[in-house]
DNA sequence: TTGTACGCGTTATCAG
DNA sequence: CTGATAACGCGTACAA
């Protein structure tokens, strides 16, 4: 079964069944150009007679545009997914744009290297650390509309980006333990290296111990990689060398819950025993057992809005450089209050 | 900033550069049709120092193919399109092919119906319940390859499709509730009308329940929706009412989340008080309190199989018409085991 | 307000 | 093995 040549129906069929020319069915299609009311019944009647849609790949080619936006991440294996998918797609098809979505991890060298961008899109997405920086340099050069979403611009380059207050987030989190909950020995399982929200992350964590005279303590800190099997594991190891911390600070919900499996299986109480608390409040947070004190990020929203803003520069309209979008402690049980 | 018209490379730069044909160049990047060695050297070397990508409109204009595949689906609101859409993702790229997507759920009728196609893509992915029927005909008609996922073939139309074993996996279910927990009253979280994974739950909960001689009860039933809300009110709703039910059989997780929340409302204990088990094993399941007793789903495996029978639907081979993946109990202590 | 005709970047069919 | 060159389906100056 393959597709049926034969009767296939392209514009040309339209004009001729409409009784005008091809260029006055564009018009009509794309409202672009002046064509009386009663010219345009007739296509539109011809179009839906025949059924006709446009081919995408010819109106690309001559019109130089896909109205296709691409989406980078490098692998979608997290439940963070779900509200940006959901906020990129919705948006982009209210915005007219069809959404295509490529991964960039673990891709080995026989695979083309980056299937979207400039051949195939008028503009990318780019997800945290999907893209090497000169990838992104080599796109900015040409001129591609591109948005970062969570990530900023590489120096001197001013592409718009789109983040959640990283930093402060953590920063209060932080606060809020020393100061409301009294802890003083707070360890941090840190994000990928490569993951900017993981470098403010932790820039909040310290400034707080800053703030409060507590000494930096790099015994306190390890990997947890936005990972829920590389979190479990630290924290195993933590707990063989028996850690002095009384709460532990993930970087992410998906690492505090590898944590939080490996306290139990260290048959440790949480909160009684030691305390945790997570970053992002993905949907599970709440449902955890304790439930999971965390910080709120709006995923969602930041997504939506990277795709306006990126419709816009599409557009050539100007847009804000740089969006943050404010996070909000979620106080629930692990972390030791009610 | 626009697109920099002025330095773009086309395959015709390559061609001169690299002191060959357009044709030849064309050959050596789709390896097809005989080259020199020597020449092809050459070529490869003028696309990497030019740094030549091929426009993937003019290619799917001129082959009539454009690699990519679409994948449809109604919304993208639960975590179980993690799994999912990552096996779709992945499968598709490592199979050479764009992955476009789009939701259909909720279209207002100034949006173009259905912006994925025959025009912008080789073969569709759908899924459940996201394509009306009348569409999903007219696509086969046109010869469109399809695969559909978590739904069935329309009668008659042989289109290949990729789905769990829904009703032995909740006749599993329910058979262990009987015989193993001893349970005779089993209430029912239904799934929504228009979705397949809905019916054959349900079916499987009334063949297990004719198998051991317990009459059904339609005020047993009520409607879970494959959503969390709706679950919750009707679970609220049954409360109120003095459901007589010792466990409830939420036909999906999500919908086993929303009647989890209802029943802690009413300060009911799981599963002392009443017993709770879903369908799907999303990844919440395991971290509920309790966990959620279930039946595991192969989401992600259903996905990757339906993209490779995609994929060789559109080279023209043949595939299976059905494939039914196994489903598997998973006993938590939300059924009242343990 | 409408039609003609050229070009968009590739592939594919011919000859050579 | 390689090179011209005609499609592919549509947008868009330019003309009318």
């Amino acid at each position: 079964m393959q597709l049926d040549d034969s009767n296939r129906i392209t514009i040309v069929e339209v004009a001729q069944y409409a009784g005008v020319s091809t260029a006055t069915v564009s018009r009509v299609i794309n409202k672009t150009g002046p064509v009386l009311p009663e010219t345009a019944a007739k296509v539109y009647a011809a179009i839906e007679a025949l059924n006709y849609k446009p081919n995408a790949a010819a109106r690309g080619l001559a019109s130089r545009r896909t109205n296709a936006i691409g989406l980078l991440v490098d692998e979608i294996n997290s439940e963070f997914f779900q509200p940006m998918l959901r906020g990129i797609e919705v948006t982009a098809r209210a915005s007219g744009m069809s959404l295509l979505i490529s991964s960039t991890g673990g891709m080995d060298k026989a695979t083309p290297p980056y299937p979207l961008g400039e051949n195939n899109t008028d503009g990318l997405i780019i997800f945290a650390d999907s893209l090497p920086q000169e990838e992104i340099l080599r796109l900015h050069k040409i001129g591609l509309p591109m948005v970062l979403l969570h990530r900023s611009s590489p120096p001197n380059l001013n592409i718009p980006c789109v983040t959640v207050e990283n930093k402060i987030g953590a920063r209060r989190m932080v606060d809020y333990l020393i100061e409301e909950r009294g802890y003083r020995k707070i360890a941090f399982l840190e994000g990928p290296d490569s993951h900017e929200d993981a470098y403010w992350r932790k820039l909040g964590y310290q400034e707080s111990l800053a703030a409060h005279n507590i000494p930096f303590d790099p015994k306190l800190v390890s990997l947890g990689g936005f990972d829920e099997a590389q979190a479990h594991l630290s924290v195993s190891h933590w707990v063989e060398q028996g850690l002095k911390a009384k709460v532990i600070f993930a970087a992410d919900d998906d690492s505090a819950i590898g944590a939080m499996i490996a306290l139990k299986e260290a048959e440790l109480r949480i909160p009684e025993d030691i305390a945790l608390v997570g970053f992002d409040d993905i949907r599970l947070a709440a449902y955890l057992d304790p439930p999971l004190t965390t910080v709120r990020a709006p995923i969602e929203q930041a997504a939506r809005i990277a795709v306006e803003q990126l419709v816009k520069v599409i557009h050539g309209e100007e847009v804000e450089l740089k969006t943050l979008l404010p996070t909000e402690l979620v106080i629930r049980r692990s972390c030791g209050c009610c």
